[in-house]
DNA sequence: ATCTATTCATAACT
DNA sequence: TAGTTATGAATAGAT
């Protein structure tokens, strides 16, 4: 269709090249809306010059015929080949994790770009280094105030616990003692001060050793706690 | 081009909408590959019948036609509307995301898969139902462990405590008795049983209960201990 | 870009 | 579903 007729090998004359790619893109654009519409069908057509330029054409939408493509032809994967099934999808999920990576990536440093346009590109790099810093940071921290509360709290458990049994042994010391006062208030004089119940009470005080001896600190069964 | 000018709108008969199809098609195809080697582009061309069976050409390949699509409309969006930049790479990510989730769920099904030829789809499902919970149960076993360490330590923290008060107020009280009994014994007896030193030690020990209140327990400033 | 001679694609028919 | 053909559409080369 045309003055004369042509082999199809790619045109060297860059002139030509450039206007039957226009041409031609145009045509076949045409007729792929016309498929489209004719047949009902969904066509999505994508065009790159040899200059790098997009030309698109999408039916419903690009993103609707592509996402459609994929799963069809994954489908076809599937039965097709079930030995080398789980390569493929290994392979897929890897390039997934990487594409959706780089997407948040980009997403991050668009919302912090907003704000930075002022800065340098050395500033910038500054500025995510410390970033990538805080957010390694801020992943460990709740586990340190966790472990840190941890060693607080058994030292104040071992301090206390140390001054409880100086306690215990000033009231045994005490109660000796109030023991031989006792005994020479006895000796001297006929009132008795002391009643027997007194004395019990002073024997439960002894014996309150006896319950720290239960509550006395263990060492933790966590590393977390034992480091201290 | 045919016997008639036709009409470019849905063909009604079934018939003559596959038969245009079929044509059409591969008149399209062949016009995509033409372009592709004349003009020396990159070419890619997905067709779905109404009848959702796939035809599809590239002239190198799909993924590198999509891939190169995508990166291409990305960039373009980037330039083009800061202000919705951030949804479309929400969006982007939260597709991918789900993309990504369900490949991996495949995967995992396909490795376990291996091994299960001999299992009912109930057990199966059961099976399935016990790992997703055990994933569960270890992605908060570590948290649980240090938040119940600080439980117990707060716990037996406040008995000591409690212990100590108590040993205190006895250690008060039998003082208090020590000192009535060494006035008696004083009254009526010439000899001096308590030192002064001896009293100052009991001072002392009057005075633990003030260093107690120093090291009470304080409530936790992390909510994970404060359940207790 | 626009024109037009020519080839090509295809609608209707078989 | 495949082949034929008359005709409209696409386009190569010229302007």
């Amino acid at each position: 269709m045309g003055r004369g007729k042509i082999v199809i090998k790619r045109i060297d004359d860059s002139t030509s090249r450039q206007v039957t790619f226009s041409k031609r893109r145009k045509g076949l654009i045409k007729k792929a809306k016309e498929l489209a519409i004719l047949c009902d069908a969904e066509v999505g057509l994508i065009i790159f010059s040899n200059t790098d330029k997009v030309y698109d054409f999408a039916s419903s939408s690009m993103k609707s015929a592509i996402e459609r493509f994929n799963k069809t032809k994954m489908e076809q994967q599937q039965l097709l080949n079930p030995a080398s099934e789980v390569m493929f999808w290994q392979r897929e999920a890897a390039t997934l994790r990487q594409e959706l990576h780089s997407l948040q990536e980009n997403h991050r440093r668009q919302l912090m770009g907003e704000k930075l346009n002022g800065l340098s590109v050395n500033e910038l790099h500054n500025i995510e280094s410390r970033l990538e810093m805080s957010l390694r940071g801020i992943r460990t921290k709740k586990e340190q105030m966790l472990t840190d509360e941890i060693k607080e709290l058994t030292k104040k458990r071992n301090l206390i616990h140390h001054e409880n049994l100086e306690l215990s042994r000033k009231v045994q010391r005490i109660h000796q003692e109030n023991i031989e006062l006792h005994k020479k208030a006895y000796a001297t004089s006929s009132s008795n001060v002391l009643g027997l119940g007194e004395l019990e009470d002073a024997a439960d005080a002894s014996n309150a050793q006896v319950r720290l001896q239960l509550s006395q600190p263990e060492q933790s069964c966590y590393d977390s706690a034992s480091k201290s």
